[in-house]
DNA sequence: ACAGTAGTTGCAGACGCGGGTCATTGCTTA
DNA sequence: TAAGCAATGACCCGCGTCTGCAACTACTGT
């Protein structure tokens, strides 16, 4: 491979991580001040909440947030002691463990899904504005166009 | 703004995230064990030696890593205590300071690049066969091209 | 068939680390 | 004197690693 496509790899890689980081930081500072839960915290009520059958395992939680299996634990404990997701064994395999969204739970979720869509749609006109994040930004939208 | 349009830009940003983790933990990872170093640290390292003049202030340095103002004060002074950087006053405003690779750092550096490069490409080749991240993959090979 | 045993899988707890925030301090510059 | 830059320390949080435990699976020998 030479040389010069490797560095263009990089560099999209750069600019990727600096648009992640820019999206990212918004959204944690809206979600967390507005309705006090972490982006991954919401990553998971959101995931959970486009499931199917609405409940998963706790591997699939947290191959969705990209979260080692402790803190998927974790982070699970957190919301169910806010009572936003309920826990419930797997019938068929009692190893495994559910989790499914609370009326609560898909209550906040509605409240902060509005935050989310806002904090993200101003973060990425803002790094429309930046030359080189914008060929990105109009990557981006054209994805799911 | 009609609801597709922000659904489209929801999935966007999904996708995104999913790609950033994924290349963010396989990076991280390989850095650690191979050169002892974070993301971050390699990042910091990176834009140290890019820079023209080879050398950064913090601000700049903290703006770029995307790290908070301690943070990478912390930061600094971790490379700075391993060799592989070191601190001099700014000379025209000696409030400022500015931080520049050692030779140790850029050696590095420089036996750090591979493995990044590597992990790299690998962790985008990997991405470019789930089908929801090839279009997003193939769009940053794109940006540079 | 069946009990015994080893290996695997799913989750939880303990520990350390790096990062964020806030407040404070020391210089330096305007 | 006021404002700017960096360092430092205290404190809290959330994540990763490693370890442990319980439930399930598969293989073994009798």
């Amino acid at each position: 491979m030479p040389a010069d496509a490797i560095e263009a790899r990089a560099q999209g890689w750069r600019t990727l991580a600096a648009l992640h980081a820019r999206i990212e930081d918004g959204l944690a500072r809206a979600l967390s001040a507005e309705h006090g839960v972490s982006v991954s915290e919401y990553t998971v009520l959101d995931v959970l909440d486009r499931q199917d059958e609405h409940h998963m395992r706790m591997q699939q939680l947290s191959n969705a947030a990209v979260l080692s299996q402790s803190a998927t634990t974790r982070l699970v404990t957190r919301l169910e002691d806010r009572g936003l997701l309920a826990r419930f064994l797997c019938p068929t395999d009692r190893r495994g463990i559910y989790t499914e969204l609370t009326p609560e739970g898909r209550e906040l979720l509605e409240a902060a899904r509005p935050t989310h869509d806002r904090v993200l749609t101003a973060a990425l006109d803002d790094a429309r504005e930046l030359p080189e994040l914008a060929p990105l930004v109009d990557a981006l939208q054209a994805l799911h166009a």
